[in-house]
RNA sequence: GGUCGGAUGGCCGAGAGGCGAGGCAAGGGACUGCAAAUCCCUCUACACGGGUUCAAAUCCCGUUCCGACCUCCA
């Protein structure tokens, strides 16, 4: 039996995973800041996290899993103004974009999915902590700030010198000890939302929004954080640097998913609409979006195409189809069952293309014992893909992705069907091709395939077509 | 300029010193009245130049190109 073993951005390696705590895993992962619809570079790192927070807990672990949704922000506020909106309604408004194409793609919802606006006064315990400690300073200003150069130490996961990096330039520098400092509160400006400290009304910087959360939720220590690349400096950088300073251990491990770039670059607006989880889900199922973004390893740079995403959901058809024959056939749905290969490639720092392999030798005996009617070897396979798509979070038997309210109309149009495919049997024993032709074709246009297998015809609703 | 990642067949994508992952596409075959689905077979690789080694896609050095974060310049 192999065990898990993780990489760390922190160290570089892969290391055996150890949780802080016997069979419990706390994760907090950096969700969206909610300033514009998620794209498809925003959902792959909740369905990379999800795939790894579904293994942890088929691998025995009870999973606390935090996502927070930045919902104040310099974004927001900008975008408020140009859509003429209250900054609250933006980020409420963008917040539900995201949580519609989490729950498209089958992400689970976390287990608290903390805002920012929500923990101001965790935030303002967290700064008060740290003024007391001497690791931060309010100028008087209004601001806040965390001095760098008293800290044990900074930057060691990006491996980068504080004296390669420019000041951040998100404040006024005549207040600062150092400009290098950052902001860890930011004194109200007219017009801008603002709450009330012992240092001034403002808003909170970027940063500190996640130490206090996690320390929250999760407490002074837990075993996993994440996040995309992007974030590793600086935002994952000032969260070690306050939670350090504030006297906490932190995140034990620090995860990061890559990007899904676009004609070789970092996916930006710049490219427009056509990106957006909701424009990919005209043209291809959720599920299928999901089985493409979840099928490269998560620290991968995945290069998107329409066509790699059409190519991809036509992969996942087969297996889909694989399993409903066998559900047929078999009259049951399969049982998951965890294989040892599958569960060797995972404990391999996730390494889900490897167990692709695996379920691809699987469907390759499940679909030749279909052929030979080896019910024993279908019902095998069957529980291994399913088992397996389970845990990669694309079980295409998961009431998540079926339609519901949809059972009654399918018995129905399964009647119907079946009263055309009757007709075309008989045309077909009399060897009325013309006739029997002329039906599957009907049938077909009306996107109803027709297939005839050793158990009889069979017939299935095509997909999405490809565009 | 600093830090870091990458370059694998028509395409997508694993692997990381010795046996050519897997998928999609293509070609051939089996099955089928014809299809569809399925199965079988075939084909095409490790950016470039050196080096280490019995053996390099994998390790080392250099080069080119691509990308990310932070900058710089404009």
């Amino acid at each position: 039996m192999s065990s898990l073993s993780l990489y760390d951005t922190l160290t570089r390696t892969t290391s055996a995973f150890v949780p802080l705590k016997a069979g419990e895993v706390g994760i907090y992962l950096c969700g969206a800041t909610v300033q514009a619809p998620p794209h498809i570079g925003h959902v792959r790192s909740g369905v990379n996290f999800d795939i790894l927070r579904r293994w942890l807990t088929k691998s025995g672990y009870n999973v606390t899993f935090i996502r927070n949704v930045t919902d104040i922000d310099d974004k927001i506020l900008h975008k408020a103004v140009h859509e003429e909106s209250p900054w609250w309604a933006v980020a409420m408004k963008y917040e539900r974009a995201f949580s519609d194409a989490y729950a498209a793609l089958n992400v689970q919802p976390p287990t608290y999915e903390p805002r920012a606006t929500g923990h101001i006064t965790q935030m303002i315990e967290l700064m008060a902590s740290l003024i007391e400690r001497g690791a931060a300073y309010a100028p008087g200003n209004g601001d806040v700030y965390l001095e760098v150069r008293k800290l044990n130490s900074y930057l060691t996961l990006s491996r980068q010198k504080l004296d390669d990096l420019q000041p951040a330039a998100d404040a006024d520098e005549t207040f600062k000890k150092d400009p290098r400092d950052f902001a860890l509160w930011k004194a109200a400006k007219p017009g801008d939302p603002s709450w009330p400290t012992p240092w001034g009304s403002g808003r909170p910087g970027w940063h500190l929004e996640c130490s206090a959360m996690a320390y929250a939720y999760l407490g002074e220590s837990f075993d996993i954080h994440g996040g995309g690349l992007d974030l590793i400096f600086p935002h994952h950088e000032n969260e070690i640097a306050q939670s350090e300073a504030a006297g906490f251990a932190f995140s034990k491990r620090w995860m990061h998913n890559a990007w899904v770039t676009a004609s070789g670059e970092k996916m930006s607006k710049s490219l427009g609409n056509s990106l957006q989880v909701a424009e990919l889900l005209k043209t291809v199922r959720g599920i299928e979006l999901r089985w493409y973004l979840g099928s490269a390893h998560y620290r991968s740079m995945l290069e998107f195409s329409h066509e790699a995403l059409a190519e991809s959901a036509t992969a996942f058809r087969r297996i889909e189809g694989f399993l409903t024959r066998a559900t047929e056939i078999l009259g049951t749905a399969p049982t998951p069952v965890i294989s040892q290969g599958f569960t060797d490639a995972m404990n391999d720092d996730l390494a889900v293309p490897t167990a692709l392999a695996g379920i691809s030798e699987a469907l390759r005996l499940g679909n030749s014992a279909i052929t030979s009617g080896d019910k024993s070897v279908i019902a095998t396979s069957a529980s291994e893909i399913r088992g397996a798509l389970e845990v990669l979070g694309c079980d295409p038997l998961d009431p998540a992705f079926t339609v519901s309210g949809g059972a009654d109309l399918t018995d129905a149009l399964d009647g119907v069907i079946q009263l055309a495919l009757a007709q075309r049997t008989a045309a077909r024993e009399r060897k009325d091709f013309a006739s029997s032709d002329q039906i599957r074709d009907g049938l077909t246009a009306l996107g109803i395939n027709i297939e005839d297998t050793a158990q009889g015809p069979r017939w299935s609703i095509s997909q999405i077509s490809e565009k």
